[in-house]
RNA sequence: CGGGGUGUAGCGCAGCUUGGUUAGCGCGCUUGACUGGGGGUCAAGAGGUCGCAGGUUCGAAUCCUGUCACCCCGACCA
């Protein structure tokens, strides 16, 4: 049955509400998708509603086609669960706590890794029942610390997360197949949805684990940094990306005498920059700074280096050193230990065997350097890594230390080798890429291609899992040779309204009058626009409205509002349905109606016969 | 959690500095007339605990204190 307008409940808006920022929020909003109740939360209108439905119908028909099962599992969880895990720790405050009446603890569940580990581990005992692949489509909720972009990133979502068990990697029935077979499905959600997306490598985050791609669609106001490669052959994400060979040199002459200078309240790179500009009368460039930061791994402490414009990247630090455990030092406790916070510089190593040197190699450089003196309120300049650290620290005090680290329960030689890293001796330094990739950097192809920057929204993420999960809540299934295993887990998400907020933001999804849907997820395929809605008018629209919906794949919505044809028009820009039908008393005495594409400058005449068929042809090309 | 800002009609805002009758404007809404193919015109209306609580004062939207909510910039986040 066609929708009336009068019937349903689409409030528009002339006027963009303060609050929105970028375009999908301010359409969204406008055009009477969605409304906001409180910070990161909100009410989907019937039009949302309708595309919603849209993009989780084409989420089922492909995770069927790949094998999936859909389960429902429930919001509320018991946090015991996440203690199990480390999770609760890990996520801290992004996950939301509710306490029942008898105040014990539960959480509103942002992913459901736990759950679903849990299900399986109550009813699958054989490796004759893996594979096995369940997802849902649930409501997620994440505390968000800042909620932004309205539907972007909002504190309650909708998402849609499937979880794959295996007893083997490779081979059939093996992670690597389904992995594959998601992927792939993703591929085509994606397209089926009219996004434009790009693939790339992924950090996995909190969540754990081995591999992951992230699927992005590129836009500007996305809040993701992507990087790929001009050659065409690498893209990562930021957290992720590696940066490829650079060489660094430690044996550079000094360019002088170690000198103090007196910096008074300069914590930060730019604090330094700018007070040499203004008190000194020099140009100094953060560049030829070297920041300083102090990290904490259990009783030892890790000094990461970094040239002042880069940032350090603890994903890579823990990788490269072995250790997840690794995290910047809280102020206080750096303090204590004897660090002068904001004040450290690479050599407060040099007497002291609990502090290892790690050090991006585009700080291991000759050149001008200025750091910090250890001292509060003092920088130095003319620092030299032979001079300073390398002579000042003798071997023997490394070799201690490298040991010492080695030796660490946890320390992971498998991961720290897989980091691209130097660790020679000789050199007593551990050098190693701990910063995050820019525009300009080196493919890690290491094929002469250079790295750019570009933004995305993230809207579908795959991981490889590994064993973390039914380890953890010891899971087991009969192998067969009657041994217990751990089923090793992949783990697919997709985030369904920003499927939506994503296709807005593209760079086709919107125009100066409103969105532009692709037709496959509009809340409906064709408005259908009566100048008037009464006598051979509304007939009109009734029956092409019937004719309409009886062919596949079409929905109709007429506009039988007593309202100014300009208001219609303008109404119907707005909503952005791919297809309008406008009928007016001049072109229908001629048996005539115009049929327009949202995207058309203008509008063609057509026979009222000939409509199906023009109708179906222009949805081919939306 | 730091820094900044805003809460006045459904939406967007003015009024607050320098307290003083019935708190305004635009859009939207209701009714009527004229109109009728890209947000029309005129007329008459409805709609407000001025975020909340306390204080100062003869008198508070306005000054003070507290509190809550929301937004923006930082925070390594689907």
């Amino acid at each position: 049955m066609p929708t009336l307008w009068s019937q349903t409940l689409i409030p528009t808006a002339r006027q963009v509400p303060a609050e929105a920022e970028v375009p999908s929020h301010q359409l969204l909003l406008r055009a009477g998708y969605i409304h906001k109740l409180g910070s990161g939360i909100y009410d989907y209108l019937p039009l949302g509603v309708r595309s919603l439905h849209k993009v989780m119908a084409i989420i089922r028909d492909e995770m069927a086609a790949a094998g999936a099962v859909e389960v429902f599992m429930p919001t509320l969880q018991p946090v015991e669960l996440w203690e199990q895990t480390g999770r609760r720790t890990a996520y801290g405050d992004n996950l939301f706590v509710v306490r029942d009446r008898h105040s014990r603890e539960q959480a509103l569940g942002p992913t459901h890794e736990e759950v679903i580990t849990t299900l399986v581990g109550a009813y699958v005992e054989s490796y004759k029942q893996l594979p096995l692949t369940l997802y849902q489509i649930q409501t997620k909720f994440r505390d968000e610390f800042r909620p932004r972009f309205g539907i972007l990133r909002s504190r309650e979502f909708q998402m849609k997360d499937a979880y794959s068990f295996h007893l083997a990697l490779d081979g059939p029935g093996g992670l690597d197949e389904t992995y594959r077979k998601q992927f792939d499905a993703y591929c085509r959600i994606f397209k089926r949805c009219g996004l434009p997306y790009e693939i790339v490598e992924a950090e996995s985050g909190p969540i754990g684990g081995s591999a992951s791609h992230e699927f992005m669609v590129p836009s500007p106001t996305g809040e993701d940094v992507i990087l790929k490669s001009d050659q065409g052959n690498y893209a990562a994400n930021v957290e992720k990306c590696e940066i490829g060979t650079r060489t660094y040199d430690l044996a550079f002459a000094p360019t002088g005498t170690l000198e103090d200078v007196h910096t008074p309240s300069c914590p930060g790179i730019d604090d330094v920059a700018a007070f040499f500009k203004k008190n000194l009368k020099t140009k100094l460039k953060p560049q030829n700074m070297l920041k300083t930061l102090v990290c904490r791994a259990g009783n030892l402490w890790l000094i990461a280096v970094v040239r002042g414009d880069h940032e350090l990247n603890l994903a890579k630090l823990r990788v490269v050193c072995g250790m997840h455990e690794i995290d910047l030092a809280p102020d206080a406790e750096a303090r204590d230990a004897g660090f002068t916070i904001g004040f450290v510089g690479p050599h407060v190593a040099v007497n002291r065997d609990d502090v290892l040197l790690v050090v991006d190699p585009d700080a291991a450089q000759g050149g001008f350097w200025v750091t910090g003196a250890n001292k509060i309120d003092h920088h130095v300049k003319h620092f030299n890594w032979q001079r300073d650290v390398i002579t000042a620290r003798g071997q023997r005090l490394v070799r201690k230390l490298k040991a010492a680290w080695e030796n660490k329960p946890g320390f992971d030689r498998a991961s720290a080798m897989t980091g691209q890293r130097d660790w020679d001796p000789d050199q007593e330094i551990l050098i190693a890429d701990i910063r995050n990739a820019g525009d300009g950097d080196p493919s890690p192809q290491n094929d002469s291609g250079t790295l750019r920057a570009t933004k995305g929204i993230e809207i579908g993420h795959v991981f490889k899992l590994g064993d973390k999960y039914t380890k953890a809540l010891d899971v087991t299934v009969l192998d067969e040779g009657n041994q217990r295993k751990h089923p090793i887990m992949g783990c697919y998400g997709i985030g369904v309204n920003r499927i939506l907020a994503a296709a807005i933001e593209r760079d086709a999804g919107h125009d100066d009058h409103g969105i532009i849907w692709p037709a496959s997820i509009a809340p409906y395929t064709v408005l259908i626009t009566p100048i008037k809605y009464e006598g051979a008018l509304r007939d009109t629209a009734d029956q092409l409205a019937a004719q309409l919906e009886a062919l596949p794949g079409i929905d109709v919505l007429i506009d039988d509002r007593d309202e100014r044809a300009g208001v219609k028009f303008k109404d119907a820009d707005l909503i952005g349905i791919p297809l309008r039908i406008t009928i007016g008393d001049k072109a229908l005495a001629n048996g005539q109606v115009e049929l327009k594409a949202r995207t058309a400058q203008k509008a063609d005449l057509v026979a009222l016969a000939d409509v199906p068929q023009h109708v179906m042809q222009l949805l081919k090309g939306l």
